[in-house]
DNA sequence: AAAAAGAGTTGAACAAGTTCAACTTCACAT
DNA sequence: ATGTGAAGTTGAACTTGTTCAACTCTTTTT
């Protein structure tokens, strides 16, 4: 069952039975993605709304200094969204890389809308992801304004030790939003205090 | 008509007819509130999500040490909704507080449920809704961390100039994450190279 | 197995932003 | 009209985080 993971995933947002969510599974279709490979590059326009099945990816801008700047990380059992470019069909903004040999499971946009149409309840359930996303977002924005960067780097690592166990420490601080030089200094400021 | 700006607001996102357009403003309620008062309060639920129709909420936290935090200001056309508590019926980690006299109206969480149900539209407009506003908080993650506090300063007042205008530099300030004494120093560098 | 590239560490000088305290200016309630 | 409190300004000392360069240690490529 390649898709339980999937309608686990959905089943948590939405009460839906088990007839609709095979409808649901066969809109979308399977990828394996190589270590290093890009789903999406920076300019081009996002044609596919994925889910990872397996391995990790990174979703990251580069700014006019060229300076690499993570906004999330997904593994198993996230979405891979571009919302803004796969709802306009616009240039994307981002990058979308594997960290790692993935496999992911991808719907297109026409599929997507006829979705919508067929059942109702995949407009709810995307309702719901989205205003989750909303709220984590903010979150993630007011921790930004009012934890040091150490006390944020301890929040990334308690609460999400899977992905964080998968990343090196410059992608860890291109997420945080610091260098990685003064990850590597908070770090032993770290051990040091352990130490007394 | 009051309710033709929500009208107005709801069509750029949705196709929707009159006739849904009158049911769906049939759920919503005004209510007047007086400059510095509040609609809710850190650790109280959110039982209605509102719409502006006039005036002018700040969004805020306030943090252990004490600071207020500005999440995002609601002028006139804008959706005020704190999307955790509402939805979850959970206390609030939010204030909002009216900074002029305002006039919102409110749709319960109970009847917000039965529109969705009632017309399904209203299920597609709110996932619309929130998919825009996450692009806007991803985009402004971004911001934070690749523009000087100077730079999302410009950002800002030239993005936002009728917010910006209702608003003291404390307010402005705590939006952008610094602190307004360093706002005015900053203010004072733009002036100076104008000058020069 | 060697070479090359990428990842982490460290230090010194620097820049960005904060804190605190003192002062000025403005709004508005009485 | 006046007093009071909030809003803005400024400076000095300080903290947080950056930059750049040098070095080490792994990984990957060949």
């Amino acid at each position: 069952m390649p898709y339980d993971l999937l309608k686990q995933n959905i089943k948590r947002n939405v009460q839906i039975s088990d007839n609709d969510l095979d409808i649901v599974c066969s809109y979308f279709k399977s990828k394996q993605i190589k270590k290093k490979d890009f789903l999406l590059r920076q300019g081009s326009v996002y044609k596919y709304e994925g889910f990872v099945l397996e391995g990790c990816f990174r979703i990251f801008t580069i700014d006019k200094k060229g300076n690499e700047n993570v906004l999330y990380f997904a593994t198993k059992d996230w979405w891979l969204m571009d919302i803004d470019s796969f709802m306009n069909q616009t240039p994307s903004l981002l990058n979308i890389q594997a960290l790692e040999d993935s496999e992911i499971i991808l719907i297109n946009k026409t599929d997507k809308e006829a979705l919508y149409t067929k059942l109702p309840i995949v407009e709810k359930l995307f309702r719901i992801m989205s205003q989750k996303a909303l709220v984590a977002w903010q979150r993630r924005l007011i921790r930004n304004h009012t934890l040091t960067a150490q006390e944020r780097y301890n929040h990334f690592i308690s609460n999400y030790p899977e992905i964080a166990s998968k990343l090196t420490d410059r992608q860890k601080s291109s997420y945080l939003g610091i260098t990685h030089e003064f990850l590597s200094k908070i770090k032993k400021q770290h051990k040091l205090k352990k130490i007394m």
